[in-house]
DNA sequence: TAAAAATACTCCATAGGTATTTTAT
DNA sequence: ATAAAATACCTATGGAGTATTTTTA
């Protein structure tokens, strides 16, 4: 039996309807229709009650929700816990971030952890916006340099720094003229945004809704920094990203200008409320004492 | 993620081999190899090393044994579940029994039952040699007459009678002369048997090996009572049954004798150890009182 | 050299898609 | 009449088989 089979049942058990549960799962509702009557003959139960447009749970259906959900979270943390073994066994600590995750601060961390541990190998491991999260979740890294806002339910975090926001031009832009720019200057520049991040976290970069009640205009979409620098350099859009950026990603067609009325992007490091790799420990003290 | 392929990894992970793995699973060992590096490579961490021949569990592997464990006993459990409480939602005692099951008790107990509660159906459910503590298991019975020896792990069980064992035999055949047989009379008779059920218990019902030190004699295999009643009909060969047998299945061309020097078969009732069906305590008083 | 795992290939079951029909409010 | 689930049909992925090759003790 595929898990993917239960989080299908689960979905359609917490929207009630197929086409809905369809639309979040990203498949065709037909199809869904399908797995979920495949699920029910292979129980040799109805799981839900069709009444034309009504779906409602059977009492079969409603025992087995919990069940579903157990075993979609048991196979996950089992994912994670195996993945986390392997690199512990490897003598690895695999610190995932974003861009330029926890900036400076980051690659002092590292440095010393390298010194204090030289037995281990530190993997840097980077994840697309918003991917932080997910990868400690997912067990594809030990530790993370987390931008909030974010998700961090399920995992251990304390915020370890904050940068200012900067917003990136093309050298050829008019804000490039300006020492230092405000949200309002961005009132009509196209910016940049993500659709595999969660909305919120768009919204909180983008300054959605702005102080004046505006919303911002929407330029390319992109899927993580590299792809974002290269539609501001060749766009008339522009971006948003912290301070460090300016530093970490030179490029010679940009110019960063510091926004001066916007709140600083936190920066957290998270980690898996227990993981089986026992270096996470020593990393986060470092972190913490280099704070 | 497929339990199947948790399935696959514990049995490789038992076997340490998967060669020998294939043959217990009933797959073919190259279909095996691909599953579990499939599996390896969904997981991105390596389960087993494999140095030529010697194949052993990594610690990523090791780590994630208890994991696929739970995994596939809780899908087995879900499924236990999900069935008994959609029978119990249809208002349904389903009462599993082989052939001829608890005989005249088992018939006696479902009368009384369904006189003292009016609204409940049940029903029987045949299963195949072997197959009702299985069918426990699996919630496709919510409790059964089970005939000893069987693996009962996990369920409660108790005796609830005892049936001597006799022998079928064409009516054209020498022994249908005699008024009782012993087992040195069956030393050179072709012995029905099945691959259904684990050869104990068809070394049990053989009575192999014989208090003569003899192995008997094998003939043809059968699923369930109808097939191998047929085959006693058409062939040279006897079977062993219970008693009810005799009246339970009437053929023309069957002559039964009470084999006077084996042990009898004893009958158990069991159910799981907590059925989401409430109406199995009932019917388990009720066997109790009739016994 | 022998035993066991991996590879090459073929076949078939089935998940997923689109287009359409049925059904219940 | 409309919204939603079911059905029909097509395509493609991948699981399982047999035959064969590679690898290591």
């Amino acid at each position: 039996m595929d898990t993917r089979l239960l989080r299908y049942f689960v979905v359609v058990a917490e929207e009630l309807s197929f086409t809905r549960a369809a639309k979040r799962l990203y498949v065709a509702q037909p199809s869904l229709s399908r797995q979920i009557r495949q699920l029910e003959s292979r129980l040799g139960a109805e799981l839900f009650s069709r009444a034309g447009s009504a779906v409602a749970l059977t009492g079969a259906g409603l025992a087995f929700l919990p069940v579903a959900r157990r075993q979609v979270a048991g196979w996950q943390e089992g994912v994670r816990l195996v993945r986390t073994v392997a690199a512990a066994e490897r003598n690895v600590l695999r610190v995932g971030f974003v861009a330029t995750g926890g900036g400076e601060l980051a690659r002092r961390a590292r440095a010393v952890f390298t010194e204090r541990h030289p037995g281990v190998t530190v993997e840097p491991k980077r994840f697309e916006w918003g991917g932080e999260a997910r990868a400690l979740r997912d067990g594809l890294a030990d530790v993370a340099f987390a931008w909030l806002p974010a998700d961090l339910t399920g995992l251990c975090s304390e915020v370890v720094t904050t940068e200012r926001r900067w917003v990136a031009v093309k050298a050829t832009h008019p804000l490039a003229g300006k020492a230092t720019v405000s949200i309002g200057d961005l009132r009509d520049e196209p910016l940049m945004w993500t659709r595999v991040a969660p909305p919120e976290w768009v919204d909180w970069w983008a300054v959605n809704p702005r102080p004046d009640g505006s919303v911002p205009v929407w330029g390319p979409e992109n899927a993580n920094v590299e792809e974002m620098l290269e539609h501001v350099a060749t766009t008339s859009g522009v971006c948003i990203g912290p301070e460090s950026m300016k530093s970490f990603y030179v490029h010679p067609d940009l110019t960063w200008r510091p926004i001066v009325d916007i709140e600083p992007l936190r920066i957290a490091l998270a980690w898996p409320e227990q993981s089986a790799n026992a270096l996470v420990p020593s990393f986060v003290e470092i972190v913490r004492q280099l704070r």
